[in-house]
DNA sequence: GAGTAGATCCTCT
DNA sequence: GAGGATCTACTCA
């Protein structure tokens, strides 16, 4: 839980990289390896839902401890799925963006309305939530928590295959849209690399 | 291949 | 009452 909890944000969204998203609802379980991850460092950051100290019902759990999910509605349409980090009172977190397929891929189908696999099934915050089934109803649930829960099979991506980019969908942002919050797995099909 | 518009609903002002 | 941490499909070239 401690990994949660230190100070930057930036750092623990670029070791998230190569870590296992897990959902395990009424024993089906489903699983992704995480490729791409944007920083939304709080207060200071314009793009995100805490900036200015803005705290409602919505972000509340923003403000908790590091290592609950954040999980919201964004156009109507999708849901995406965020990981609170830092202390209590410091609304920082961190956005998974895209993920690659690993365990339950029928499953996963099923509820994207697939038939088949390909990069796009878990490309995109919006997707991975749809195909990992994952909904608002889930925020503010605890990483320990058997149902969601982060896994890390010792599996790390080598430096030179880490890269960072300004983050996508903040453009109304200014200036604070244009900082290398954003990390992905470079050449990885499943990262969401139109750029905007 | 690139650019644009529409979908769609919850939350805060 | 307005707008958003997006995705998809469609148009045009």
């Amino acid at each position: 839980m401690e990994f949660y909890q230190r100070g930057n944000v930036l750092q623990i969204a670029k070791e998230l990289l190569g870590k296992i998203l897990v959902t395990k609802w009424d024993k089906t379980v489903t699983s992704v390896r995480i490729v791409e991850t944007e920083a939304y460092a709080g207060v200071i950051d314009r793009a995100s839902h805490a900036w200015a100290a803005r705290r409602t019902k919505r972000n509340e759990v923003m403000y908790g401890h590091g290592g609950y999910t954040y999980i919201y509605l964004c156009y109507g349409i999708h849901h995406l799925f965020n990981v609170v980090t830092n202390d209590h009172g410091i609304p920082h977190a961190i956005l998974i963006r895209a993920g690659e397929p690993l365990e339950g891929i029928n499953e996963m189908l099923k509820r994207t309305g697939k038939e088949k696999l390909d990069h796009t099934l878990t490309r995109g915050p919006g997707n991975v939530s749809k195909a990992l089934g994952i909904q608002t109803v889930h925020s503010g649930m605890s990483l320990l928590d058997k149902k969601l829960f982060l896994a890390d099979d010792g599996f790390r991506y080598k430096k030179n295959e880490i890269v960072a980019s300004p983050r996508i969908g903040v453009d109304y942002a200014g200036e604070h849209a244009k900082w290398d919050y954003r990390f992905f797995v470079k050449g990885n099909p499943f990262v969401s690399g139109r750029p905007r």
